[in-house]
DNA sequence: ATGATACCCCAGTAAAATGGTAGGGATTAA
DNA sequence: TTAATCCCTACCATTTTACTGGGGTATCAT
């Protein structure tokens, strides 16, 4: 059970930039500076979010990458799918699967996975890039 | 967010297992059958789930494997762990893990994995091998 | 005894996914 | 014009996945 650095790196890069939301582009160089990891992997999945529509780019010098929306309006979920595919823990309960198996109608072990999906869903979809700033400044008061 | 054939199939397995306790050993060829599986996989799976304690055999002819305690006793969060390793979306939210990430203090997407385990953990160890059986009986007369 | 029916165990392996690296091209601010 | 950026296509080593192969050992029925 586990999600590739792909979906860890992608949500941290996503909420370093929330963190500047508002504030001009923030390069790849920074982000990547920040996380300590190979920039030119990290332009990848960013590529991916970009066309996605979750991030915008601002080429030439003092370029950079900008949240496309509000970090209120982009949630963990939107970003995991992007970066990871559908969440879901085996292919017979994805959605957008045609063929589900044919035997699904006896497959008691189904309704399982479908309870981990909805569960894992609902924590990834409540969580917004504004509520991890929030969260931040939080812990940041706390070591005052 | 996926898992793999491992815990899958032997979660389907362990059912199987479930739904003859208290009649005697099942043959790996029997369960295999029924899910139209490789039969050598599967032994590779079991064989784990065994030296983990949660399935006995009985060797020799008219052999096969039966569930070491009472189904209400497993939970499919036991069977997962051992075949797909430590719940954890990613690594520095692993109890069994020594050395967390440095900064973890300051990684505040950690908290949105470690809210992720905690609903994927509650999930799998809520529901019972027995709980599956009540279940698939429901939809047996759901059908009649 | 002996054969058929099972489990037990180690080893190999093709294909896919992971986690990058390499290197050039296009765009724009200063 | 030049330095700072993003953009894109390839390539690649390693690990994981999902098996397959083949031999060994225990037990039951006859």
């Amino acid at each position: 059970m586990r999600i590739s650095t792909k979906g860890h790196y992608g949500v941290q890069a996503m909420f370093e930039l929330a963190r500047h939301y508002g504030t001009g582009p923030v390069s790849l160089r920074a982000i990547a500076g920040r996380q300590e990891i190979s920039e030119h992997y990290l332009e990848q999945l960013i590529a991916g979010l970009r066309k996605a529509g979750l991030v915008s780019s601002v080429r030439g010098a003092q370029g950079g990458y900008i949240l496309a929306r509000d970090p209120a309006d982009i949630k963990v979920g939107d970003i995991v799918r992007v970066l990871e595919g559908p969440i879901a823990p085996v292919e017979c309960v994805n959605d957008n699967e045609t063929d589900h198996c044919l035997r699904s109608e006896f497959c008691i072990t189904r309704g399982v996975w479908e309870k981990v999906k909805d569960s894992i869903e609902d924590v990834l979809d409540s969580i917004s890039l504004a509520d991890m700033c929030k969260e931040a400044e939080k812990e940041m008061k706390e070591c005052e």
